[in-house]
RNA sequence: GGCGGCGUACCCAAGUGGCUAAGGGGGAGGUCUGCAAAACCUUUAUUCAGCGGUUCAAAUCCGCUCGCCGCCUCCA
Protein backbone atom coordinates (compact mmCIF):
# COMPACT_ATOMS: atom_id res chain seq x y z
CA UNK A 1 0.00 0.00 0.00
CA UNK A 2 1.49 3.02 -0.65
CA UNK A 3 0.24 6.91 0.83
CA UNK A 4 1.40 10.05 -0.83
CA UNK A 5 3.20 12.24 2.52
CA UNK A 6 2.95 15.45 2.62
CA UNK A 7 6.35 15.48 4.43
CA UNK A 8 8.63 13.99 1.99
CA UNK A 9 6.44 15.07 -0.68
CA UNK A 10 6.33 11.50 -2.60
CA UNK A 11 4.00 8.50 -2.39
CA UNK A 12 5.79 5.91 0.30
CA UNK A 13 5.14 2.78 0.89
CA UNK A 14 3.19 2.41 3.98
CA UNK A 15 4.53 0.73 7.23
CA UNK A 16 2.99 1.13 10.64
CA UNK A 17 5.39 1.81 13.19
CA UNK A 18 3.59 -0.95 15.15
CA UNK A 19 3.01 -3.68 12.16
CA UNK A 20 -0.84 -4.38 11.58
CA UNK A 21 -2.24 -1.42 14.27
CA UNK A 22 -2.82 2.36 12.65
CA UNK A 23 -2.87 4.88 14.59
CA UNK A 24 -4.26 8.55 12.85
CA UNK A 25 -5.50 11.75 14.01
CA UNK A 26 -7.51 13.44 11.94
CA UNK A 27 -8.13 17.04 12.64
CA UNK A 28 -12.10 18.18 13.45
CA UNK A 29 -13.69 21.32 13.06
CA UNK A 30 -13.88 24.12 15.16
CA UNK A 31 -17.71 24.21 16.31
CA UNK A 32 -18.59 27.64 15.54
CA UNK A 33 -20.59 27.40 12.78
CA UNK A 34 -22.68 25.28 10.43
CA UNK A 35 -20.02 22.78 7.93
CA UNK A 36 -19.80 23.24 4.27
CA UNK A 37 -19.09 20.85 1.58
CA UNK A 38 -15.38 21.65 2.42
CA UNK A 39 -15.72 19.69 5.80
CA UNK A 40 -17.48 17.08 4.06
CA UNK A 41 -14.82 16.37 1.35
CA UNK A 42 -12.39 15.83 4.39
CA UNK A 43 -14.08 13.95 6.77
CA UNK A 44 -15.42 11.84 3.70
CA UNK A 45 -11.31 10.82 2.53
CA UNK A 46 -10.48 10.53 5.95
CA UNK A 47 -13.89 7.79 6.35
CA UNK A 48 -12.78 6.17 3.61
CA UNK A 49 -9.04 5.65 4.63
CA UNK A 50 -9.78 4.32 7.98
CA UNK A 51 -12.25 2.06 6.04
CA UNK A 52 -9.70 0.90 3.68
CA UNK A 53 -7.04 0.38 6.25
CA UNK A 54 -9.35 -1.72 7.74
CA UNK A 55 -10.65 -3.49 5.18
CA UNK A 56 -6.82 -4.60 4.10
CA UNK A 57 -6.48 -5.94 7.46
CA UNK A 58 -5.27 -3.35 9.92
CA UNK A 59 -6.41 -2.53 13.57
CA UNK A 60 -7.03 1.24 13.56
CA UNK A 61 -7.41 4.03 15.87
CA UNK A 62 -8.82 6.66 14.59
CA UNK A 63 -8.68 9.95 16.62
CA UNK A 64 -10.50 12.97 15.60
CA UNK A 65 -11.06 16.26 17.84
CA UNK A 66 -13.50 18.81 18.31
CA UNK A 67 -11.99 22.67 19.02
CA UNK A 68 -14.61 24.15 21.40
CA UNK A 69 -12.40 27.38 22.44
CA UNK A 70 -11.40 29.58 20.02
CA UNK A 71 -11.40 33.18 19.23
CA UNK A 72 -14.70 32.44 16.51
CA UNK A 73 -16.23 30.74 19.44
CA UNK A 74 -15.90 33.49 21.45
CA UNK A 75 -16.92 36.31 18.92
CA UNK A 76 -20.09 34.48 17.70
CA UNK A 77 -21.08 33.50 21.64
CA UNK A 78 -20.93 37.49 22.04
CA UNK A 79 -22.48 38.49 19.26
CA UNK A 80 -25.31 36.36 20.28
CA UNK A 81 -25.20 36.81 23.69
CA UNK A 82 -25.45 32.95 24.99
CA UNK A 83 -22.14 31.01 26.20
CA UNK A 84 -18.95 29.93 24.22
CA UNK A 85 -20.24 26.18 25.48
CA UNK A 86 -23.95 27.12 24.09
CA UNK A 87 -22.10 27.83 20.42
CA UNK A 88 -19.71 24.97 20.81
CA UNK A 89 -22.52 22.50 21.47
CA UNK A 90 -24.63 23.73 18.85
CA UNK A 91 -22.90 23.69 16.33
CA UNK A 92 -21.28 20.23 17.53
CA UNK A 93 -24.84 18.80 17.51
CA UNK A 94 -25.38 19.94 13.46
CA UNK A 95 -21.63 18.59 12.35
CA UNK A 96 -22.96 15.05 13.68
CA UNK A 97 -26.10 15.56 11.80
CA UNK A 98 -24.42 16.36 8.75
CA UNK A 99 -21.73 13.45 9.42
CA UNK A 100 -24.14 10.71 10.22
CA UNK A 101 -26.55 11.78 7.06
CA UNK A 102 -23.23 11.53 4.98
CA UNK A 103 -22.27 8.14 5.84
CA UNK A 104 -19.39 9.57 8.01
CA UNK A 105 -18.49 7.00 10.77
CA UNK A 106 -17.63 8.26 14.24
CA UNK A 107 -13.86 8.38 15.48
CA UNK A 108 -13.19 5.69 18.11
CA UNK A 109 -11.79 8.85 20.43
CA UNK A 110 -13.56 12.75 19.66
CA UNK A 111 -11.59 14.50 22.50
CA UNK A 112 -12.67 18.05 22.70
CA UNK A 113 -10.33 20.92 23.29
CA UNK A 114 -11.85 22.25 27.04
CA UNK A 115 -11.56 18.66 28.50
CA UNK A 116 -7.65 18.35 27.84
CA UNK A 117 -6.58 21.83 29.46
CA UNK A 118 -4.55 20.35 32.27
CA UNK A 119 -2.66 17.88 29.37
CA UNK A 120 -2.29 21.59 27.57
CA UNK A 121 -0.83 23.32 30.21
CA UNK A 122 1.76 20.00 31.13
CA UNK A 123 2.80 20.44 27.38
CA UNK A 124 3.07 24.19 27.42
CA UNK A 125 5.04 24.09 30.57
CA UNK A 126 7.53 21.49 29.12
CA UNK A 127 7.91 23.75 26.28
CA UNK A 128 9.07 26.78 29.06
CA UNK A 129 11.64 24.57 30.69
CA UNK A 130 13.28 23.40 27.82
CA UNK A 131 13.61 26.83 26.44
CA UNK A 132 11.60 26.36 23.23
CA UNK A 133 8.90 29.30 24.59
CA UNK A 134 8.54 32.00 26.91
CA UNK A 135 5.87 33.89 28.83
CA UNK A 136 5.06 38.18 28.10
CA UNK A 137 2.36 39.29 30.88
CA UNK A 138 0.45 36.29 31.16
CA UNK A 139 0.61 35.03 27.16
CA UNK A 140 2.85 32.50 26.09
CA UNK A 141 5.15 31.64 22.94
CA UNK A 142 6.33 29.42 21.21
CA UNK A 143 9.67 30.90 20.02
CA UNK A 144 10.20 29.15 16.24
CA UNK A 145 13.77 30.00 16.09
CA UNK A 146 14.50 27.91 18.53
CA UNK A 147 13.27 24.78 16.99
CA UNK A 148 16.20 24.14 13.72
CA UNK A 149 13.56 21.79 11.70
CA UNK A 150 10.71 24.42 11.36
CA UNK A 151 9.29 24.59 7.74
CA UNK A 152 10.26 21.10 7.06
CA UNK A 153 6.70 20.56 6.43
CA UNK A 154 5.19 22.96 4.45
CA UNK A 155 8.79 23.46 2.61
CA UNK A 156 9.52 26.63 3.58
CA UNK A 157 12.42 28.47 5.85
CA UNK A 158 12.64 30.78 8.61
CA UNK A 159 14.01 34.00 6.02
CA UNK A 160 11.88 33.41 3.41
CA UNK A 161 8.76 33.45 5.62
CA UNK A 162 10.26 36.33 7.53
CA UNK A 163 10.94 38.14 4.35
CA UNK A 164 7.28 37.25 3.48
CA UNK A 165 5.57 38.17 6.75
CA UNK A 166 2.54 40.28 6.96
CA UNK A 167 2.27 43.12 9.51
CA UNK A 168 2.04 41.50 12.89
CA UNK A 169 -0.61 43.25 15.79
CA UNK A 170 1.02 41.40 18.36
CA UNK A 171 4.27 43.56 19.64
CA UNK A 172 5.17 41.22 22.55
CA UNK A 173 6.21 38.21 20.52
CA UNK A 174 9.96 37.96 19.80
CA UNK A 175 9.50 36.94 15.93
CA UNK A 176 6.38 37.86 14.43
CA UNK A 177 6.79 34.15 13.52
CA UNK A 178 6.48 32.81 17.14
CA UNK A 179 3.03 31.44 17.97
CA UNK A 180 0.42 31.45 20.66
CA UNK A 181 0.39 28.54 23.15
CA UNK A 182 -1.36 30.46 26.20
CA UNK A 183 -3.63 33.14 25.60
CA UNK A 184 -4.08 35.45 28.55
CA UNK A 185 -7.93 35.67 29.19
CA UNK A 186 -9.63 39.56 28.57
CA UNK A 187 -12.85 40.45 30.69
CA UNK A 188 -15.56 38.09 29.52
CA UNK A 189 -13.68 34.86 27.80
CA UNK A 190 -13.79 31.62 29.05
CA UNK A 191 -10.65 31.13 31.21
CA UNK A 192 -8.81 28.46 32.73
CA UNK A 193 -6.16 28.68 35.49
CA UNK A 194 -2.48 28.37 34.48
CA UNK A 195 0.90 28.94 35.79
CA UNK A 196 1.34 31.97 33.32
CA UNK A 197 -2.23 33.37 34.89
CA UNK A 198 -5.95 33.02 33.64
CA UNK A 199 -6.15 32.05 30.14
CA UNK A 200 -6.90 29.53 27.86
CA UNK A 201 -5.51 27.55 24.93
CA UNK A 202 -3.86 28.70 21.43
CA UNK A 203 -5.16 26.82 18.47
CA UNK A 204 -2.19 24.51 17.85
CA UNK A 205 -1.52 23.16 21.21
CA UNK A 206 -4.34 20.43 21.54
CA UNK A 207 -3.76 18.40 18.47
CA UNK A 208 -0.56 18.13 20.53
CA UNK A 209 -1.77 17.42 23.94
CA UNK A 210 -4.13 15.38 22.45
CA UNK A 211 -2.81 12.97 19.87
CA UNK A 212 0.20 12.08 22.36
CA UNK A 213 -2.35 11.47 24.98
CA UNK A 214 -4.35 8.89 22.84
CA UNK A 215 -1.74 7.74 20.38
CA UNK A 216 1.63 8.36 22.31
CA UNK A 217 4.24 10.30 21.13
CA UNK A 218 4.93 9.09 17.89
CA UNK A 219 2.35 7.68 15.29
CA UNK A 220 1.47 6.67 11.83
CA UNK A 221 -1.13 8.99 10.07
CA UNK A 222 -2.04 12.67 10.66
CA UNK A 223 -4.60 14.03 8.41
CA UNK A 224 -7.02 17.04 7.53
CA UNK A 225 -7.72 19.56 4.82
CA UNK A 226 -4.41 20.84 2.78
CA UNK A 227 -4.65 24.11 4.67
CA UNK A 228 -3.76 23.14 7.77
CA UNK A 229 -0.69 22.31 6.31
CA UNK A 230 0.70 25.77 7.33
CA UNK A 231 0.36 26.90 10.00
CA UNK A 232 -1.01 24.43 11.97
CA UNK A 233 0.00 21.21 11.28
CA UNK A 234 3.77 23.11 10.94
CA UNK A 235 3.32 24.12 14.49
CA UNK A 236 2.28 21.37 16.00
CA UNK A 237 5.32 19.40 14.83
CA UNK A 238 7.65 22.34 16.35
CA UNK A 239 5.75 21.79 19.94
CA UNK A 240 5.22 18.05 19.74
CA UNK A 241 9.07 17.17 18.72
CA UNK A 242 10.71 19.98 20.79
CA UNK A 243 8.46 18.63 23.48
CA UNK A 244 9.79 15.06 23.16
CA UNK A 245 12.81 14.79 21.15
CA UNK A 246 11.22 12.29 19.13
CA UNK A 247 9.16 12.36 15.22
CA UNK A 248 5.68 13.06 15.80
CA UNK A 249 4.12 11.72 12.86
CA UNK A 250 5.01 9.18 10.02
CA UNK A 251 2.79 10.23 7.36
CA UNK A 252 0.95 13.14 7.03
CA UNK A 253 -2.02 12.97 4.24
CA UNK A 254 -3.63 16.28 3.60
CA UNK A 255 -6.73 16.33 1.14
CA UNK A 256 -7.04 18.89 -1.57
CA UNK A 257 -10.16 21.71 -1.70
CA UNK A 258 -13.67 22.22 -3.06
CA UNK A 259 -13.63 25.09 -5.40
CA UNK A 260 -16.04 27.53 -6.80
CA UNK A 261 -15.33 29.20 -10.46
CA UNK A 262 -11.74 27.65 -9.71
CA UNK A 263 -11.56 29.32 -6.22
CA UNK A 264 -11.82 27.26 -3.29
CA UNK A 265 -14.97 27.29 -1.23
CA UNK A 266 -14.16 28.54 1.83
CA UNK A 267 -16.13 31.03 4.66
CA UNK A 268 -13.88 34.05 4.41
CA UNK A 269 -14.65 34.54 0.59
CA UNK A 270 -18.17 33.62 1.36
CA UNK A 271 -18.43 31.29 -1.84
CA UNK A 272 -19.41 28.10 0.30
CA UNK A 273 -22.44 25.93 -0.20
CA UNK A 274 -23.26 24.07 3.65
CA UNK A 275 -24.07 20.58 3.64
CA UNK A 276 -27.76 21.07 4.73
CA UNK A 277 -28.57 22.96 1.50
CA UNK A 278 -26.77 20.37 -0.64
CA UNK A 279 -28.67 17.76 1.06
CA UNK A 280 -31.69 19.49 0.78
CA UNK A 281 -31.90 18.98 -3.47
CA UNK A 282 -29.39 15.69 -3.25
CA UNK A 283 -28.92 12.54 -1.70
CA UNK A 284 -26.23 11.77 0.38
CA UNK A 285 -25.00 9.25 -1.34
CA UNK A 286 -25.04 11.53 -4.54
CA UNK A 287 -22.78 13.75 -2.40
CA UNK A 288 -20.58 10.91 -1.22
CA UNK A 289 -20.09 9.37 -4.70
CA UNK A 290 -19.34 13.33 -5.94
CA UNK A 291 -16.79 13.68 -4.04
CA UNK A 292 -15.41 10.15 -4.10
CA UNK A 293 -14.80 10.19 -7.66
CA UNK A 294 -11.95 12.54 -7.93
CA UNK A 295 -8.92 11.58 -5.80
CA UNK A 296 -8.44 13.13 -2.31
CA UNK A 297 -5.47 15.20 -3.33
CA UNK A 298 -6.68 17.10 -6.19
CA UNK A 299 -8.76 20.13 -6.31
CA UNK A 300 -13.08 19.27 -6.91
CA UNK A 301 -14.75 22.20 -8.68
CA UNK A 302 -18.56 22.37 -7.42
CA UNK A 303 -21.27 21.92 -9.76
CA UNK A 304 -24.48 21.11 -9.43
CA UNK A 305 -24.50 19.26 -13.54
CA UNK A 306 -21.80 17.38 -11.92
CA UNK A 307 -23.82 16.38 -8.71
CA UNK A 308 -26.47 15.35 -10.83
CA UNK A 309 -24.32 13.24 -13.23
CA UNK A 310 -23.36 11.67 -10.05
CA UNK A 311 -27.20 11.09 -8.95
CA UNK A 312 -27.84 9.23 -12.92
CA UNK A 313 -24.19 7.13 -12.11
CA UNK A 314 -25.71 5.81 -9.35
CA UNK A 315 -29.42 5.32 -10.16
CA UNK A 316 -27.44 3.40 -13.31
CA UNK A 317 -25.66 1.13 -9.80
CA UNK A 318 -29.14 0.33 -8.37
CA UNK A 319 -30.92 -0.14 -11.66
CA UNK A 320 -28.55 -2.73 -11.93
CA UNK A 321 -29.12 -4.15 -8.91
CA UNK A 322 -32.76 -4.32 -9.28
CA UNK A 323 -32.13 -6.71 -12.41
CA UNK A 324 -29.78 -8.97 -10.36
CA UNK A 325 -32.90 -9.01 -8.17
CA UNK A 326 -35.53 -9.73 -10.92
CA UNK A 327 -33.06 -13.27 -11.87
CA UNK A 328 -33.09 -14.02 -8.58
CA UNK A 329 -36.66 -14.08 -7.85
CA UNK A 330 -37.05 -15.65 -10.99
CA UNK A 331 -37.23 -19.52 -9.95
CA UNK A 332 -38.10 -20.60 -14.08
CA UNK A 333 -34.50 -19.50 -14.65
CA UNK A 334 -32.76 -22.05 -12.27
CA UNK A 335 -34.30 -24.25 -14.72
CA UNK A 336 -31.93 -24.87 -17.65
CA UNK A 337 -28.17 -24.98 -18.87
CA UNK A 338 -25.86 -21.90 -18.75
CA UNK A 339 -23.82 -21.09 -21.61
CA UNK A 340 -20.28 -22.67 -21.02
CA UNK A 341 -18.03 -20.01 -22.16
CA UNK A 342 -20.11 -16.83 -21.38
CA UNK A 343 -19.89 -18.11 -17.94
CA UNK A 344 -15.98 -18.53 -17.74
CA UNK A 345 -15.25 -15.04 -18.97
CA UNK A 346 -18.16 -13.62 -16.17
CA UNK A 347 -16.44 -15.60 -13.59
CA UNK A 348 -12.58 -14.40 -14.84
CA UNK A 349 -13.74 -11.01 -15.01
CA UNK A 350 -15.28 -11.27 -11.17
CA UNK A 351 -12.08 -12.03 -9.78
CA UNK A 352 -10.24 -9.25 -11.91
CA UNK A 353 -12.73 -6.86 -11.14
CA UNK A 354 -11.72 -7.55 -6.93
CA UNK A 355 -7.92 -7.08 -8.02
CA UNK A 356 -8.34 -4.10 -9.40
CA UNK A 357 -10.41 -2.34 -7.56
CA UNK A 358 -7.63 -3.58 -4.61
CA UNK A 359 -4.92 -2.24 -6.52
CA UNK A 360 -6.62 1.46 -6.83
CA UNK A 361 -7.35 1.78 -3.40
CA UNK A 362 -3.61 0.57 -2.38
CA UNK A 363 -2.11 3.02 -4.50
CA UNK A 364 -2.96 5.86 -2.19
CA UNK A 365 -6.58 5.32 -2.06
CA UNK A 366 -7.48 6.07 -5.58
CA UNK A 367 -11.33 6.09 -5.41
CA UNK A 368 -11.97 7.33 -8.66
CA UNK A 369 -10.39 4.95 -10.26
CA UNK A 370 -11.63 1.93 -8.04
CA UNK A 371 -15.16 3.52 -8.85
CA UNK A 372 -14.31 2.83 -12.60
CA UNK A 373 -13.62 -1.06 -11.25
CA UNK A 374 -17.15 -1.13 -10.52
CA UNK A 375 -18.67 0.02 -13.09
CA UNK A 376 -16.82 -1.67 -15.27
CA UNK A 377 -18.39 -4.68 -13.17
CA UNK A 378 -21.84 -3.38 -13.67
CA UNK A 379 -21.52 -3.14 -17.29
CA UNK A 380 -20.03 -6.60 -17.95
CA UNK A 381 -23.17 -8.02 -15.31
CA UNK A 382 -26.00 -6.14 -17.52
CA UNK A 383 -24.01 -7.90 -20.65
CA UNK A 384 -24.41 -11.31 -18.71
CA UNK A 385 -27.94 -11.04 -18.20
CA UNK A 386 -28.86 -9.34 -21.30
CA UNK A 387 -28.00 -12.86 -22.70
CA UNK A 388 -30.36 -14.43 -20.60
CA UNK A 389 -28.35 -17.12 -19.06
CA UNK A 390 -30.16 -19.54 -16.94
CA UNK A 391 -29.20 -22.84 -14.91
CA UNK A 392 -27.15 -23.13 -11.29
CA UNK A 393 -23.74 -22.14 -12.33
CA UNK A 394 -25.16 -18.64 -13.69
CA UNK A 395 -27.28 -18.40 -10.56
CA UNK A 396 -24.25 -18.67 -8.55
CA UNK A 397 -22.33 -16.11 -10.86
CA UNK A 398 -24.96 -13.51 -10.63
CA UNK A 399 -25.14 -14.22 -6.45
CA UNK A 400 -21.49 -13.89 -6.78
CA UNK A 401 -21.70 -10.16 -8.56
CA UNK A 402 -23.46 -8.89 -6.28
CA UNK A 403 -21.40 -9.84 -3.38
CA UNK A 404 -18.65 -8.47 -5.02
CA UNK A 405 -20.22 -5.42 -5.02
CA UNK A 406 -21.82 -5.10 -1.95
CA UNK A 407 -18.18 -5.52 -0.46
CA UNK A 408 -16.49 -2.91 -2.61
CA UNK A 409 -19.14 -0.51 -1.85
CA UNK A 410 -18.77 -1.47 1.84
CA UNK A 411 -15.19 0.05 1.59
CA UNK A 412 -16.62 3.28 0.37
CA UNK A 413 -19.70 3.12 2.16
CA UNK A 414 -22.02 3.46 -0.87
CA UNK A 415 -23.80 1.19 -2.69
CA UNK A 416 -25.27 -0.37 0.35
CA UNK A 417 -29.68 0.12 -0.01
CA UNK A 418 -31.84 -1.61 -1.38
CA UNK A 419 -33.01 0.03 -4.95
CA UNK A 420 -35.99 0.86 -3.18
CA UNK A 421 -34.56 2.78 -0.62
CA UNK A 422 -32.54 4.04 -3.35
CA UNK A 423 -35.85 5.40 -5.34
CA UNK A 424 -38.10 6.50 -2.37
CA UNK A 425 -35.30 8.67 -1.20
CA UNK A 426 -34.41 9.98 -4.86
CA UNK A 427 -38.51 10.37 -4.69
CA UNK A 428 -37.89 12.68 -1.28
CA UNK A 429 -35.47 14.52 -2.79
CA UNK A 430 -37.10 15.60 -6.40
CA UNK A 431 -40.08 16.35 -4.26
CA UNK A 432 -42.43 14.27 -5.99
CA UNK A 433 -45.83 15.68 -5.05
CA UNK A 434 -46.76 11.48 -5.17
CA UNK A 435 -46.97 8.80 -2.23
CA UNK A 436 -45.48 5.23 -2.78
CA UNK A 437 -49.57 4.26 -2.75
CA UNK A 438 -50.15 6.88 -5.39
CA UNK A 439 -47.49 5.56 -8.06
CA UNK A 440 -48.59 2.24 -7.06
CA UNK A 441 -51.81 2.32 -8.35
CA UNK A 442 -51.54 4.13 -11.42
CA UNK A 443 -49.11 1.58 -11.85
CA UNK A 444 -51.94 -0.91 -11.42
CA UNK A 445 -54.01 1.63 -13.56
CA UNK A 446 -51.57 1.13 -16.62
CA UNK A 447 -50.95 -2.08 -16.28
CA UNK A 448 -54.49 -3.22 -16.89
CA UNK A 449 -54.87 -0.60 -19.82
CA UNK A 450 -51.87 -2.39 -21.17
CA UNK A 451 -53.92 -5.47 -21.16
CA UNK A 452 -56.75 -4.26 -22.67
CA UNK A 453 -54.12 -3.02 -25.36
CA UNK A 454 -55.54 0.46 -24.50
CA UNK A 455 -52.45 2.04 -25.82
CA UNK A 456 -53.32 5.37 -25.93
CA UNK A 457 -54.63 5.20 -21.75
CA UNK A 458 -51.09 3.63 -20.75
CA UNK A 459 -49.03 5.96 -22.71
CA UNK A 460 -51.03 9.07 -20.85
CA UNK A 461 -50.75 7.63 -17.60
CA UNK A 462 -46.78 7.19 -18.20
CA UNK A 463 -46.77 10.40 -19.23
CA UNK A 464 -48.76 11.72 -16.07
CA UNK A 465 -45.50 10.00 -13.78
CA UNK A 466 -42.45 11.26 -16.27
CA UNK A 467 -44.38 14.93 -15.50
CA UNK A 468 -43.72 14.46 -11.89
CA UNK A 469 -40.30 13.07 -12.58
CA UNK A 470 -41.19 9.50 -12.47
CA UNK A 471 -40.26 7.16 -15.04
CA UNK A 472 -41.69 3.84 -15.80
CA UNK A 473 -39.67 1.21 -16.91
CA UNK A 474 -41.88 -2.10 -18.30
CA UNK A 475 -40.90 -5.39 -18.01
CA UNK A 476 -41.39 -8.60 -18.63
CA UNK A 477 -44.16 -9.49 -16.45
CA UNK A 478 -45.33 -5.53 -16.34
C1' G B 1 7.79 38.65 -3.92
C1' G B 2 8.80 33.39 -1.78
C1' C B 3 7.15 28.25 -1.86
C1' G B 4 3.89 24.47 -3.95
C1' G B 5 0.37 22.39 -7.35
C1' C B 6 -2.49 21.90 -11.83
C1' G B 7 -3.56 22.12 -17.50
C1' U B 8 -5.87 14.60 -20.63
C1' A B 9 -12.19 14.14 -25.61
C1' C B 10 -18.13 18.15 -25.87
C1' C B 11 -18.21 17.96 -19.94
C1' C B 12 -16.25 15.42 -15.47
C1' A B 13 -12.12 12.28 -14.51
C1' A B 14 -8.13 7.94 -13.93
C1' G B 15 -3.41 7.20 -15.88
C1' U B 16 3.41 9.70 -13.87
C1' G B 17 8.68 5.79 -18.98
C1' G B 18 6.71 0.69 -23.04
C1' C B 19 0.57 -4.14 -24.14
C1' U B 20 -5.80 -1.07 -27.39
C1' A B 21 -4.87 6.61 -23.04
C1' A B 22 -9.78 3.54 -17.28
C1' G B 23 -14.66 4.92 -15.83
C1' G B 24 -19.02 8.24 -15.77
C1' G B 25 -22.08 11.96 -18.29
C1' G B 26 -23.50 13.90 -23.12
C1' G B 27 -23.95 13.31 -28.73
C1' A B 28 -24.68 10.01 -33.19
C1' G B 29 -26.13 5.15 -35.27
C1' G B 30 -27.98 0.18 -34.20
C1' U B 31 -30.29 -4.33 -31.33
C1' C B 32 -34.52 -5.13 -28.11
C1' U B 33 -39.75 -3.08 -27.34
C1' G B 34 -47.07 -2.19 -28.90
C1' C B 35 -44.54 2.69 -28.58
C1' A B 36 -41.05 4.08 -24.98
C1' A B 37 -37.53 3.63 -21.11
C1' A B 38 -33.64 0.73 -19.32
C1' A B 39 -29.81 -2.47 -20.91
C1' C B 40 -26.35 -3.95 -24.62
C1' C B 41 -23.32 -3.08 -29.25
C1' U B 42 -20.73 0.49 -32.52
C1' U B 43 -18.98 5.38 -32.71
C1' U B 44 -17.08 10.31 -30.43
C1' A B 45 -8.52 11.84 -27.96
C1' U B 46 -3.19 8.50 -33.74
C1' U B 47 -3.31 12.14 -28.88
C1' C B 48 -2.42 14.31 -23.45
C1' A B 49 -1.72 23.52 -22.88
C1' G B 50 2.57 25.14 -26.38
C1' C B 51 7.71 24.70 -27.78
C1' G B 52 12.39 22.33 -27.25
C1' G B 53 15.48 18.38 -24.96
C1' U B 54 16.83 13.30 -22.66
C1' U B 55 15.63 8.11 -24.24
C1' C B 56 15.31 2.45 -28.47
C1' A B 57 10.59 4.32 -26.15
C1' A B 58 7.23 10.15 -22.77
C1' A B 59 0.79 12.36 -21.42
C1' U B 60 4.42 10.41 -17.86
C1' C B 61 11.54 12.71 -16.93
C1' C B 62 14.23 17.78 -17.80
C1' G B 63 14.08 23.09 -19.50
C1' C B 64 11.46 27.27 -21.22
C1' U B 65 6.72 29.79 -22.49
C1' C B 66 1.45 30.52 -21.77
C1' G B 67 -2.91 29.90 -18.63
C1' C B 68 -5.24 28.65 -13.88
C1' C B 69 -5.10 27.76 -8.63
C1' G B 70 -3.32 27.16 -3.50
C1' C B 71 -0.24 28.45 0.89
C1' C B 72 2.59 32.51 3.07
C1' U B 73 -3.62 35.64 8.16
C1' C B 74 -8.44 32.21 10.50
C1' C B 75 -9.59 28.21 7.14
C1' A B 76 -11.31 21.18 5.77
Amino acid sequence: MKIYNTLTSKKEEFVPLDSGKVDMYVCGITAYDVCHLGHARSAIVFDVIKRYLRHSGFQVRHTRNITDVDDKIIARAKKEGVSTGEIANRYSEEYYRDMDMLGVSRADIEPKATEHIKEMVDLIKGLVERGYAYDVNGNVYFEVSKFSAYGKLSKRNLDEMMAGARVEVDERKKSPLDFALWKASKEGEPSWKGPWGPGRPGWHIECSAMSMKYLGQGFDIHGGGADLIFPHHENEIAQSEAFTGKPFVKYWVHNGFITVDKEKMSKSLGNFFTIKEILEKYDPEVVRYFLLATHYRSPIEFSDAQLSEAEVSIDRYYSTVLRINDFEEDTALAQGVTEPRAAEEFEKLLASVKDKFKDAMDDDFNTALALGCIFELIREVNKFLDARPSGQKAGELVAKSKEVLTELGSVLNIFNRTPHEWYISLMRVKNVGFTEGDILNEITRRHEARQKKDWAAADAIRKELEGKGIILEDKKEG
